[in-house]
DNA sequence: CAAATATAAGTAAACGTTTATTTACTTACT
DNA sequence: AGTAAGTAAATAAACGTTTACTTATATTTG
């Protein structure tokens, strides 16, 4: 028996990456991937369902799965609050940086209503993309060092603008000067964490 | 010379929102457009130049304009800092709140390429999509009142967090209990100025 | 003041292209 | 030698857009 080719797997899935990021997911099609990859349409059928399939894993897999990783490195729920949110604000701002291409797939886990039915599938499924952080936030407010908020709007409150702000990190990439430097994000994270705080 | 019908120009605009809100900006095509809006596909292209024009002024006109207009109501940049922030939050949730279709294509603003750019030009070129609150940021850091941040810098601290649970708001809409209430969004309010002001 | 005319708005049906996916066949490895 | 992985080419459906024609009304004419 002939046995699956790792390298081609590997194409579909960075090359898939690659087209969502230049182009976006809506100019994404299967034939214009499998002839980016130098293979043939039934290949990825091989490997993925269907399209539908192939994003959804992508998402989760090589997007959200990743970028799990990243994020919790040195982290550790029992973290004094600072110290931990900022670790989460340079794991997130170092990860995304060098990733580009997986930023652009997650800005789409926002709006596109496949990848946000996925994410909420996994996330009550499986439970648990971000459970030490959700803890971290629960320890936080029972030792009454944050405001008692459900996780969801602690969430809204200390990462949506670290994401807003690798939007404009990636958007000043294109213009003469960076505004968006590592300093920047950690004087950000300040403010964040001192609203936050009792 | 027959005269354009007004009813269906807007027929057009109401209901591809509508699609994009309910199957997502990747699954409106102009035919499924014509024909939820019972016309014939030409008529679009009477009113719009192509797929693109179309997108693009019901981004501008629909979604950003319409949305300009409702978050600077009763809004003055020269209100006290947190007053001002309030009415902003405010304003922003009352809009959306009522108007979940605009959201769904704001959503696609931070991720679909053409629509990013639409947005760019368009605040680049006449420059002041939110002019008044760019003022308002300013005036605050002069008096030093708030942290000297760039305005994109600002925004982020200050606006991102109410997208993130408006976006809560919705997806708690299908769910038993709706969490996101106007007292907890100025709760969240209260916290996103403390950490802002100096 | 009504009938005739001009003309852009509108329609139904088609255009060629691209889409996701499959069929029929070949290849490479156990 | 057997078998799943892989390919090239084809499928039907859907895509954005256009063609050829009809309709409705503002203006001109009698």
């Amino acid at each position: 028996m002939r046995p699956k080719s790792v390298e081609k797997e590997q194409a579909i899935r960075t090359i898939a990456l690659k087209i969502i990021q230049e182009e976006g997911l809506e100019n994404l099609s299967m034939q214009k991937l499998a002839k980016a990859a130098n293979i043939s349409p039934r290949t990825i059928y091989i490997k993925y369902a269907d399209k539908e399939d192939l994003l959804i894993k992508l998402f989760i897999d090589e997007v959200l799965g990743e970028y799990e990783k990243a994020v919790l490195e040195k982290f550790d729920e029992k973290m004094d609050f600072a110290e931990g949110v900022k670790r989460i604000w340079l794991n997130t701002f170092r990860y995304f940086k060098t990733n580009r291409q997986a930023f652009a797939l997650m800005q789409y886990g926002n709006s596109s209503p496949l990848l946000t039915k996925a994410f909420k599938e996994r996330n009550i499924q499986e439970g648990q993309f971000f459970a030490p952080i959700h803890k971290f936030y629960k320890t936080n407010i029972s030792k009454k060092i944050i405001k008692n908020f459900p996780v969801e709007v602690c969430r809204a409150l200390l990462m949506s603008p670290i994401f807003n702000l690798m939007n404009e990190y990636f958007e000043h990439l294109d213009r003469p000067k960076q505004i968006i430097t590592e300093r920047l994000i950690l004087e950000s994270c300040d403010v964040v964490i001192k609203g936050m705080i009792i």
